[in-house]
DNA sequence: TATGAATGAGGATTCATTCAT
DNA sequence: CATGAATGAATCCTCATTCAT
């Protein structure tokens, strides 16, 4: 029987890892301290010691719980019973404003990540699983346009998957040196129109690519 | 009355430089030593020091000469006398054969860069700089397209701008991690399209204006 | 609440403190390294450092609490209901008996401060604090004298003592290299006899006032 | 039969040293770097090293050629035919007007000497024969006041040459951390107010020793 | 179990001295 | 002879991790 709950514990665990990306998005990973994290979080380093072994495990465990969750979570927001469009909008609008109002640290949590994953085979493998995942769910929201007659027939599902998960990490990017507000919601309606412009072409007209 | 020739010396600071990309890619910027740079360009770190002041220089400078570059880089090679539609072709071009064939090595360092844009005022302002030439350039092919008539009237040309430059560098990101050639080669393609789709709608083409 | 007494950190700084003073004393302060002083006094660098923020800080505290605490001594070891002439001549005792038997090493560590005052701003302060303490508290001594009609009318009070502390820091030079204490002693007593004769001097021993 | 000739090479030789002590006296010599005496001299660092070969042989040049003098100076400025008195106050006023007005750098170059004194034993010969010298002059000063029957009888002339060597390296000391004229000045008076008390007293009154 | 003092390897930078040109 | 680029040992300081209390 523990001494405190498991809950409990559960709850300093976040409280450290909260801290912690604090701390990271401030200074970056390698910059910060272990001292930084503790004092952000309010326990002593020992204490800090007995939730994770090493500060790379703090970052790896921020980066599997709270990036990896991407996809899984824009497969429980969207997939209703809207139309492939109607849920690859969202997942656009979802993007923007989890950019601009909800989560703007995670984003650019993400950048932090980047400068390790270049070192760190873990956290690469971790970046891997979740554009992989992202992309796995747009595509198949793409696939169930064309199926249903409602995208052009040789849409390629996974290419232009990939280009909004590229285009999202870009604006990420991009947002993250300070990009105005204004840009940012001009992309998302011209990244629509381009997108419906491609996948749903006015008439029959079926253009040759490129 | 120096010495050595001016050219020798440009030619053993960029011996510094190269040594450092590798450097910085390899091991990411904090991490990278400067004992690591002078071992890998064969030099002594006293000798580093007589090029460049600080290690933070080294990265400033490969970030002004070889990413800031971009810009001016686009505009020499597009501008001939193509039309705007071939030119933002090109432009999409440069940058995936650049990305796989000619450096791949600058993208990434691009990567390394952002880390430390979180930290470095100087970096960021670099970066700032480098997106605002490449999206401006872009946005003027885009005005010149429809001042010819040969985009639809009311493209946003800022957006769709950004929204290159913002794919590319999520592409660059995305690739650095393991994108293979495949999904690079389809992007490209279904990029143009969408930007096709977008920029010259089968309506618009027929009437160029009034 | 902290894990150790604050009795048992301040004798740990004070063992720092004697340390250094030893290590600038053998080396003086600028050849004398950080490690030096960590090996002499038992402990490793990082704890030098949580004691300490710079090697600098170090030599200034031993000027700030082992020399500029000069003036508050003597003024503690003279005041007691002697007469201001006793009092000078206990001065100058004090001063002969610190330097060959008492601090031996204070004496140099003034030297070696001396060594920095053309550097550090904060270490020339510290020295003018001292001289400006000694200084007065010494021309107090004489003008009460003078008040008392024990010394000549005219003594210049401030004078007197600017040579007295000149003196003093000048023997500790000369000491410092190497004069024997039978100068000490001769030049101990010649002072007294010169001091004496320039502040009582025999014909106003006679009529104390007009 | 050397190219230049030997004067030449001399006159070279003083413009480094001339350098060297501007240096010195401006950062102290551990701080002065041989750079610095390259640069301000003209020298290349190359040629320094042809006129001395190692950066501490400087300062024992200079010491040794610019305050050893010091003996044979005040002996060449005074012994002309004036009462050992005069001597002696002429002593103290060379002393007062080249620290203020003709060499006040060499005194300081005396304080930066005697950090090293501490380290470096050939330095500390250098100034031990410097202060035997001065003192031996000054004592054979007395010495002939004495046996003129111009002075005291018992006067110590040992212990009176040491007093004013000490104080004159101690007013230096506290000059050089900023004692204004003014002081200086009094001093001066005061100083000789003291000595002549001592070694004239008023009458036949011999005053029992304190 | 929690604390935070101590450790010490590691990193950026400097500078006296050498030596190829 | 002169030059000044190159060398690399040495220095100050940091910080992830441990462990006595």
């Amino acid at each position: 029987m523990p001494k405190v709950t498991e809950g409990h514990r559960e709850s300093r665990r976040q409280a450290i890892l909260d801290a912690a990306q604090d701390v990271f998005l401030g200074k970056g990973y390698q910059l910060a301290t272990v001292d930084d994290i503790a004092t952000k979080s309010g326990f002593s380093v020992g204490a800090l010691y007995r939730y994770f072994p090493t500060k790379s495990d703090i970052m790896l465990t921020l980066l599997e719980e709270r990036l990896s969750r991407g996809p899984e979570l824009l497969r429980r927001l969207t997939s209703d019973r809207e139309t492939p469009w109607e849920s690859l909008a969202r997942c656009v609008d979802i993007f923007v404003s989890a950019l601009r109002v909800r989560h703007p640290s995670t984003g650019r949590l993400l950048l932090v990540a980047w400068g390790e994953t270049l070192q760190d085979g873990t956290v690469r493998q971790g970046l891997q699983r979740r554009f992989g995942g992202l992309i796995e769910y747009l595509a198949s929201l793409v696939r169930q346009g064309v199926e249903a007659g409602d995208f052009r027939r040789d849409a390629d599902a996974t290419a232009v998957a990939a280009i909004l998960v590229s285009l999202a990490d870009g604006v990420t990017l991009y947002w993250s040196v300070g990009t105005p507000d204004v840009y940012l919601h001009d992309m998302r309606t011209v990244t629509l129109q381009m997108l419906k412009a491609y996948l749903k072409p006015p008439a029959a007209r079926e253009e040759p690519s490129v």
